[in-house]
DNA sequence: CGACTTTTTGAGTATACACTCCATTTTGGA
DNA sequence: TCCAAAATGGAGTGTATACTCAAAAAGTCG
């Protein structure tokens, strides 16, 4: 069973067309004629590689929420400002990747599963800016600085999905106004 | 062309059904038959009062968009705690409509006309946020009141997306910690 | 009641969807 | 060059969806 190149060629074809898909239109937009269509793939090579569409449209959801948090590593020496300079970095290089992201974030309400995990997800990223906020901000309580963070990240996520909607909005600034405000 | 009475009954039973079915499970959830199933009425019936299943969610829309801003005529008097407030009672005391509420604003991103509404309601929001900055807290200019304004109102909106996640979350307490960080 | 209108029913239509099947072609190591 | 495994094309399947229609039922008012 060892893979040919252009199965492997064909796979990404079919990941950065779905994550294409994904972004533009939401999940409504991702069908399989429209991923194969963009591929350049009929359906019986899709599914020589993926098991179903809801597999192709894991993976790209999955690289999504993961690319918003990166270098896990870092937990405990980063600053206020790495994590959201982080976000923004997100949100404005990887335009695509943060809009699946958004779009994971709503629609999971109706998959349990889904919905865990992205959770579970944002209550890592919670911590981790609360710690910075311990660091750097003289915080009363640890509580305290834990609902700072869920402010602060909650401000994030809705400039965010306002920039969704609208893109000429300058999510950078907004997001440093936040977190400037949040620092005093 | 008199209205029957059985007749308005059956719409407000369909709209009813039809927000249930967005509230819990978004628009997917929302198809023509669960729709018609809850109501306890036939596909014929449906067709009969709406021209297109289209229109009922469009309805249920509108009124969950306009439910989160109410008393427009208020609008130069009220203070940061009253619209703070308006937006805790919304997301507390009518949940459904909430719930309908932040789907859309994602969702919409598919759909350009429902996203141009959505956005255009949501500035005049930020304006009245904006007004009563300025009107409470000593603020340099009207474009930082206004980036003030979008930074708060993206904090609350991303706190109620985190509450559509985990109910459980406290977002009123939250709410008024953001209101609380952005008067300083 | 009786004439008329509105509403309801429920089977039926067209379409779009995810997914299957398998004959054919391509690949890449021996 | 040969060949088994992998990849592909593309017609075909079953199902769910929004929506239609004509006949039957129920409501309204003299």
């Amino acid at each position: 069973m060892v893979r040919y190149q252009v199965g492997i060629r064909t796979e990404r074809k079919i990941l950065e067309a779905t994550r294409e898909l994904l972004a533009e239109g939401g999940f409504d937009a991702s069908t399989l004629k429209a991923i194969c269509d963009r591929a350049g793939v009929q359906a019986g090579s899709f599914y020589n590689i993926f098991p179903s569409k809801e597999q192709a449209i894991m993976q790209v959801t999955k690289e999504a929420i993961q690319a918003v948090d990166p270098d896990p590593e870092d937990s405990g020496t980063e600053t206020l400002d790495d994590l959201v300079d982080a976000y923004i970095r997100f949100v404005t290089d990887q335009s695509d990747l943060a809009r699946v992201y958004l779009q994971i974030a709503v629609s999971s309400s109706s998959d349990d599963s889904v919905a865990r995990r992205f959770l579970r997800h944002h209550v890592r990223r919670v911590e981790r800016f609360a710690d910075a906020l311990v660091r750097e901000v003289d915080v009363t309580t640890p509580e305290d600085a834990t609902a700072k963070a869920e402010v602060l990240l909650g401000a994030l996520d809705g400039l965010a999905f306002r920039w969704v909607l609208d893109r000429s909005f300058d999510f950078a600034r907004h997001a440093r106004f936040a977190v400037a405000q949040c620092r005093r």
